[in-house]
DNA sequence: CGTAGCCTTGAAGGTGATCAATGTTTGTGG
DNA sequence: CCACAAACATTGATCACCTTCAAGGCTACG
């Protein structure tokens, strides 16, 4: 599945858009893409596995992945959602022998551009702008991380609002969309709690138009409200 | 509270002896401690609160530090303990208009390196050994993280068992000594539980004696009895 | 000597888990 | 194209675990 070279410019021009790569050339794009491959994947497709060597990192394309981790229960441990311009396991290519700390798995149809830890070895980890670029993305992360943690007391209601309002697209004015296709399962692994909790709060909300759901994106319809569950309650 | 130079001296063969500095000489040192000084700081002293602009960043030097932030409900919760030699708040210097994203509360009699964020910008942000280590300490925590999130759905005294084997000293054999003052309280915030859970547990534990409190500080006698309580039940 | 923080124990109550059953959607192979 | 399986969504009943509330004791510290 390797790229011809001019298909290699395409995604050149696809990533140069995103975040991460803001102000950077197509020569240094290509340089930072030495080895690169993209892959296609399908929906549920397992990219990574928690505990592998990790020979490889990269950059979401298009779609989604999920982040998780199997509790010793054998479910899900969602501990992260990452949209097109995330960078994945970037973090640990400078360790001596790395594994990947979590299971890399799409959400739908997606592609990603698949990189060799050499690369990051020989020309990322020389890139201080773009080192510091990813440890702020890493540190964005850890914020979620601890706004959850900060609302773990809260009742269920609440932790759910939050999380939502979090993943949504505060472009628009009045309504948020949310732009990666979750189910209630998702939530609920990413809560940490069960499918039956998240449905019996999420349809509560649905009745009263509070969210709505078409076709696997959730769009959160009165973001006020949820709001309120948030803080009070 | 500034320093003379000689006690500098002083503290940077203290910092010398530190993971994060490993192989550095004295000379290199001294450019990435330009304007530090050190802070002693007593029992439940407040260095840096929550959502203040980040001026400074720092390294431990002895004691121990836990970073938190508020719930909506006004209690505390706790993101992280920080031993002598962790670096707090180094990661967000980088961006332009840093904020503490948690406060820094000293745990028990503690002093600190403090160091202006000019410093880091200036010296640290351009050693890319240092930060490709610090990335790698922050990828540390975040694993952490990636296993009390694995646990959430288990029952409390899996994670408190699985809290504790996390911060003991796997250097002697049999026991397992934890080196940072612990309370129940704490241990209640970090996990997002209530005191008397936690208490409940852990009096258990301490009746069959497979761990042992002497003077705040926790010893676990019987990891592999924790261990149980982590996988099975 | 009094206050503040921490530890402890007990009783009562609620939130979310568990179990079970059923419907819906999506994807796959004959 | 249909049949079937697998994943996802939904609802209800019961139950357990952890929380909440209350009261009391202990130690450290100004």
């Amino acid at each position: 599945m390797k790229l011809s070279s001019s298909y290699l410019q395409g995604v050149l021009t696809e990533i140069k858009s995103f975040q991460l790569f803001q102000g950077y050339s197509l020569e240094q794009l290509e340089k930072h893409c030495l080895g690169a491959e993209v892959l296609v994947c399908k929906h549920r497709e397992r990219l990574y596995e928690f505990g592998e060597v990790a020979h490889r990192f990269g950059i979401v394309l298009s779609g989604a992945f999920k982040l998780s981790r199997s509790t010793p229960a054998g479910e899900d441990a969602i501990m992260h959602f990452s949209p097109p311009g995330d960078v994945v396991a970037a973090f640990i290519m400078a360790q001596p022998q790395p594994r990947y700390p979590v299971s890399v798995i799409a959400m739908g149809p997606s592609r990603f551009l698949s990189i060799p830890r050499q690369t990051y070895l020989d020309t990322w980890k020389k890139d201080i702008e773009l080192i510091s670029r990813i440890q702020n993305l890493l540190s964005t992360r850890m914020n979620q991380f601890y706004s959850q943690k900060a609302m773990q007391k809260a009742p269920l209601s609440a932790r759910i609002a939050e999380f939502l309002l979090n993943f949504s697209d505060k472009s628009t004015a009045d309504e948020f969309d949310i732009r990666i296709p979750l189910t209630r399962k998702e939530i609920a692994d990413a809560l940490g709690v069960t499918v039956e909790s998240v449905i019996r709060i999420m349809s509560d909300w649905s009745k009263n138009s509070f969210i709505q759901t078409t076709e696997q994106f959730i769009t959160v319809l009165r973001p006020d409200k949820l709001l309120e569950f948030m803080q009070i309650e």
